[in-house]
DNA sequence: CTCGTCACG
DNA sequence: ACGTACGTGACGAGT
């Protein structure tokens, strides 16, 4: 016999915290009859999650009868002001009642008492028989009812958090007891419910009164002895008012509810009429969910699946021929596999799945062949990270030439996420957990103890991948995406993992120098700025400084951010002339970001080889391009000489080794003009003009390049920029620091003398809003919904990203193929030297001194020859014993 | 965990 | 009359 536990949810709240968690998604959640469905849908989601944490053997979800109640005769203003719930909640509330019947559980609601009082009720009836009992609500008023059997849990931003109020809690939080608390709030009111209580008392007064006294009957019994003050004559102006609202706080526990406890039992769930309810409604998710667990049988459970447990004596059975094909998943607990312990593997094999928590079964050798023949083709999920995590047991994998998470991104980028789950569920496929759901997040992330449910988790993965893999390639195909995804994206991680396993040798020693040199040049700037200022502050707490420079020496305020001054360097900038300490903090904030990122930074990830092993990301961006964490090696300084300074400390493997840089010269303009078509920056470009002076030479109507000031010259190059971007005159002016007006005629004489470049990007708007997707050169997609939108600043973005992704995608592509060429280059030629960094347009070698030679030959030849455009690709190379000498 | 800021292409 | 440049990641402060 189960325990007796009653579960007892206030309908009205709940649901309402669940329609504002998916807010964001109204929109995208409608039934075919254009029913909005995501309150319905969270509702669900925090439904399950209850029931199976709670495991309640009686359940009862109340709602309130509506406006008018006991309270609200009492006192007419009870709850009003209340903003109007939303129309699009208040349409789903009776489908929440329907889908609550259907799942066997009961609903009530009580003419003129709220969801509250029936709780309350419930909760005493409950109490009375020897239930446990848990309340859950998302409002802190049912807290009262806590004791050693009722648990009160409240909703904490949005619906996924819970809040137990236990007495513990509740005097941690409070320090009063769950009655007292009707007292607190008799003293203090409830703004929300828009009852006055004392005037003047807070919480903290209302809380240290009631320890006191106890209660606010004894309060005012004792009232006399209280000595004189404001406190007490408000106390006794306002008696009445507190023993309204101890009245209206007090949540009524003997309504005359018309259930008894037996009736709340819970029932047998009708699958029938459930099915015909999430199909109404749409709900793919838990229509699998439905047919996962043969919907009938009772238990909700995610389908079993069959497999066998690997040790050190049936681990030799385990056999592939070359006919075979292998899905195969390595699993570690955290992001960054390079460190990240592991969890244990699966594998499958001719219908057969094997699961192990001991990874060093992979190496034994028929398991160890298996993932190094190139001729056995293994299927996984994230190609990069299992083959560097293979590679830290010795396993040096080959064919792995199809990856999941690869395919999907490629498919659709607009859901960024690298869990193998949450994209099985995005394909239909239920069966297979997140690993949010398994191993939890944060502080409490942890491997399950039981094997069954770890196993479980790991055999679904393999069955997943095996299982959604003709339908990814299906549609890559549909896409005209099999050769991207082939001959580019594939490829490129196997670049990429020898890339990060190799890492980039960076020296302590240097940045330590650097460190105390930033130090003493920190400490000066700051005694100047203190003395200046006439007081200590914290100078990087933007507010701090900003009161300081906008408060009390009263400069003027050029631009607000959404909580108080902008101290940014484009306001500081203009405010340099003002005061000697402008310039001072810019100093002191260039010098500081140095020193806690790039120093700091730095010699936190220095592994014990010396050496940094980035991750690239390949599957986050929304156009193509690589990204990098752990450490972030795109963005080493280079602008400014103290910040240059640290690219000093990345160094050759071999002393005498050098660094070699290659970077390709205006690959976005060169894509631009290729895809534009535009004969007049075609031409310029085939004639190997600097094509910012040629673009200046241009739209000021000069004659000869010599006539081309500076100041022309930046210019042009920041409307060149611009129009990559999907320029605006405000942002041009802006950029430049010039009239908008000047800004709208750079831009028209730009559009005049090239104008294949205008055509092109009303052509790349009209083409997004065809297909809902701009295309790079090599077929990588980006979707464009707000492309179709009604508000103008999110349909104009949109525009803006229709004409930038194909150009920032296309170069994103033209450097992986460029980095395939050159890992393969370096292999056929049996090269020492390493590709260790790639930035977007350039890529980073370590080359052993006697292959420099070599190097300055092939890695420009390969750059520019990556693929064929209609103008040519021109790659710089620069090389010393450093990184920063490699210019 | 979000914000402001600033490093890169 | 609107309100804007494209793509990223890491830090310290402050909630």
């Amino acid at each position: 016999m189960a325990d007796k536990k009653l579960l007892l949810i206030d309908g009205n709240s709940v649901a309402f915290r669940a329609f504002y968690a998916l807010y964001r998604q109204l929109e995208s959640f409608k039934s075919p009859d254009g029913l909005h469905t995501n309150a319905i849908y969270a509702f669900k989601n925090m439904l399950d999650v209850l029931l199976k944490d709670v495991d309640p053997t009686h359940v009862l979800v109340a709602f309130d009868a509506g406006k008018v109640t006991f309270r609200t005769k009492m006192y007419g203003e009870y709850k009003g002001g209340r903003a109007k719930t939303p129309e699009e909640l208040l349409e789903q509330m009776p489908y929440i009642q329907e889908m609550l019947h259907d799942l066997g559980i009961k609903t009530y609601e009580l003419k003129n008492y709220e969801a509250d009082d029936i709780i309350g009720t419930f909760a005493a009836k409950g109490e009375k028989a020897g239930f446990t009992t848990t309340i859950v609500t998302g409002d802190r008023d049912l807290t009262q009812l806590a004791s050693d059997k009722t648990t009160v849990e409240v909703t904490k931003s949005g619906v996924s958090q819970l809040e137990a109020y236990t007495p513990e809690h509740m005097k941690e939080v409070n320090g009063v007891t769950p009655t007292e608390f009707i007292d607190m709030k008799a003293l203090m009111g409830d703004n929300s419910d828009n009852y006055p209580g004392v005037e003047g008392i807070g919480p903290k007064t209302a809380s240290n009164l009631i320890q006191e006294y106890g209660s606010v009957e004894n309060l005012y019994d004792h009232i006399d002895e209280m000595k004189k003050s404001k406190r007490k004559e408000r106390l006794i102006h306002d008696k009445d008012k507190a023993f309204l609202a101890k009245k209206l706080a007090t949540i009524d526990r003997d309504s005359p509810v018309t259930l008894d406890i037996d009736d709340v039992k819970r029932q047998p769930v009708d699958y029938e009429k459930l099915r015909q309810f999430y199909e109404k409604m749409n709900f793919r998710k838990f229509l699998a969910e439905l047919n996962a667990s043969g919907a009938g049988q009772g238990s909700a459970d995610v389908e079993k699946v069959e497999y066998t447990v690997l040790n050190d004596d049936n681990v030799k059975d385990v056999k592939a021929t070359e006919k075979d094909t292998v899905e195969f998943y390595l699993e570690m607990l955290g992001a960054n596999y390079h460190l990240a312990p592991f969890v244990g593997f699966s594998l499958k094999l001719n219908d057969k799945i094997y699961v192990s928590r001991d990874v060093e079964l992979l190496e034994e050798d028929n398991i160890k062949h298996i993932l190094e023949d190139e001729k056995i083709k293994k299927n996984v999920f994230d190609l990069k990270r299992t083959m560097v995590a293979a590679h830290r047991l010795g396993i040096h994998t080959h064919g792995l030439d199809y990856d999941m998470l690869l395919a999907s991104y490629l498919i659709n980028n607009e859901n960024n996420s690298n869990d193998l789950g949450e994209i099985a569920h995005l394909y239909g496929d239920y069966s297979v957990k997140t690993d949010l759901e398994v191993y939890g997040k944060g502080k409490s992330e942890h491997v399950p103890d039981d094997d069954d449910e770890l196993f479980n988790h790991l055999a679904s993965k393999v069955n997943a991948i095996e299982k959604l893999k003709p339908e990814l390639l299906k549609k890559l195909k549909e896409h005209e995406q099999d050769a991207l995804f082939d001959t580019i994206e594939i490829p490129t991680a196997r670049v990429l993992a020898r890339m990060e396993m190799n890492g980039m040798k960076v020296e302590a020693s240097t940045l330590l120098q650097l460190q105390n040199e930033f130090a003493i040049k920190l400490k000066e700037l700051e005694d100047k700025i203190y003395s200046q200022a006439g007081e200590k502050f914290n100078l990087n707490s933007p507010k701090q400084l900003g009161h300081i420079l906008f408060e009390k020496l009263g400069l003027p305020v050029i631009k607000k951010t959404k909580t108080g001054y902008s101290t940014s360097v484009e306001v500081l900038d203009q405010l340099k002339t003002q005061s000697p300490i402008v310039s001072e903090i810019l100093d002191y904030r260039q010098i500081a970001k140095i020193q806690s990122t790039y120093v700091k930074g730095l010699l936190d990830v220095i592994q014990p080889d010396g050496r940094v092993h980035t991750r690239y990301l390949q599957t986050l961006t929304a156009t193509g391009r690589l990204s990098s964490v752990d450490p972030n090696l795109q963005n080493i300084p280079t602008r400014t000489e103290e910040g240059k300074q640290i690219r000093k400390a990345f160094v050759p493997s071999e002393p005498d080794g050098y660094i070699f840089s290659c970077d390709y010269s205006q690959v976005e303009l060169r894509v631009l003009a290729h895809v534009s078509g535009d004969q007049n920056m075609q031409e310029a470009f085939k004639t190997g003009y600097d094509i910012h002076s040629h673009t200046a030479m241009k739209i000021f109507h000069l004659d000869s390049p010599d006539q081309v000031t500076p100041l022309m010259r930046r210019h042009a190059k920041a409307v060149n920029f611009g129009i990559v971007y999907g320029i605006s005159d405000y942002g041009l002016s802006k950029n430049l620091g010039i009239s908008r007006k000047r800004a709208q005629e750079f831009i028209d004489n730009y559009f005049e003398q090239y104008p294949q470049i205008k055509d092109y990007m009303n052509k790349a708007v009209q083409e997004a809003r065809a297909k809902g997707y701009a295309e790079t050169i090599m077929h990588r997609r980006r979707y464009l919904p707000d492309i179709h939108a009604k508000k103008y600043t999110v349909r104009a973005f949109a525009e803006r990203t229709a004409i930038n992704s194909p150009i920032q995608g296309s170069a994103a592509d033209i450097i992986k193929i460029a980095m395939i060429n050159m890992q393969k280059k370096l292999d056929e030629l049996h090269l020492k030297t390493k590709m260790v960094v790639q930035v977007h347009d350039e890529l980073i070698f370590d080359v052993p001194k006697d292959e420099l030679e070599t190097i300055k030959k092939i890695v420009p030849k390969v750059m520019q020859s990556a693929v064929k455009l209609d103008v040519p690709l021109i790659a710089d190379s620069g090389w010393g014993h450093n990184w920063y000498d490699a210019k």
